[in-house]
DNA sequence: CGCAACTATTCATTGAATGAATAGTGGCTG
DNA sequence: CAGCCACTATTCATTCAATGAATAGTTGCG
């Protein structure tokens, strides 16, 4: 059924999209996603090459020229129309929101509630909630901060809606928490 | 520093913590798992005994008895001293808000706003939100549901407030591009 | 008896991720 | 001009995460 041969995950198609606008090397390509990509994670350098190894074994980007002009030897890569292809239908189709959550902040106050009494969540939950607002007002001026690009702007939006969103979570669940004196195991 | 040897991720933590209540072996913790954690991705085999393995290397559990009584031999692991620490110290410790956002939906409407024009972002956002708008009400649906006990209530509740999270930022970003037209790229 | 379903673990493989190592070039400084 | 540092560019070794299939024994059942 899948036409796509591999080039499952968002890393693989950033780097497709950089090398939309013209064939790059690793070096450059790391650079542009530190820069084009506001509030990601920086990606290695390891982390480039094994991805475009295996974008090439999946016909999806060429080495292109082997400059050595002033500095060390590098290999280009292109985008080659499967790789185009990929890159279009990986923009068009839709991110059907996840059937699971995947949260080191859910899974540590679920096992809270496992192993510990209601007190000690409770506890949890409120330090936990200190520390998020602390968090929203950094970026909140990281956003009035002059100089922004849409980009940034919006990433900065992103970051802000979910940590919001932990923060209604958390007073809520402090709240149900509340209710349940106690008796909390199943 | 780090007095850990390893045990870095979330699922080693979750299975310290469903150790808790007493040996488990492999499989007992899978399906411990699967039915404790609701909303969490159900867990490999393979990653139960793998992680199993870091555990006992790292001295968190150790193996206590090869009980053979009726059914396969199988091997039963319990919390250390050093586990359970391990366990309670991460449970005590905040979760500072990652620095980085790492989101398919953030890094394809980037990618998106620089390989494609302002047009094309547009459109996914707005399909974008029609399914997100769909999941919704699926997962409000579940929540209301009768037979919900405290770990349910408070997953769905945690997935329910990201949903709404990403729609409001798709909200505001499809304003936000609608504003500036065309001339996106840097 | 034979077969399906369940319990329990292992294996092989691939991808993701990190950190350090390697290597060449240019420029600056003492 | 020798030595050194900073920068460009890639590679390597290693570890963890993740999936899917394979293996193997047991129980129950028709």
């Amino acid at each position: 059924m899948s036409a796509t041969p591999a080039a499952g995950s968002t890393t693989a198609h950033v780097l497709l999209g950089l090398l939309a606008a013209g064939p790059r090397h690793g070096y450059e390509l790391k650079r542009a996603h530190d820069e084009r990509l506001p509030r990601a994670k920086p990606l290695a350098y390891g982390q480039v090459y094994a991805t475009l190894g295996r974008l090439q074994r999946d016909g999806l980007v060429t080495a292109v020229g082997q400059d050595q002009a002033g500095g060390p030897e590098r290999t280009s890569y292109a985008l080659t129309p499967a790789g185009r292809a990929q890159l279009d239908s990986w923009l068009e189709r839709i991110e059907t929101p996840a059937p699971y959550v995947t949260s080191t902040l859910l899974a540590k106050v679920a096992v809270a509630l496992l192993v510990a009494d209601a007190d000690k969540a409770r506890t949890y939950l409120v330090a936990q909630r200190r520390a998020h607002v602390e968090r929203l007002r950094e970026l909140t001026a990281v956003k009035t901060a002059p100089g922004a690009d849409l980009g940034a702007v919006i990433a900065a939006d992103f970051a802000i809606v979910h940590l919001d969103a932990d923060l209604r979570w958390l007073q809520t669940t402090l709240e149900r928490v509340a209710n349940t004196h106690g008796e909390v195991r199943s």
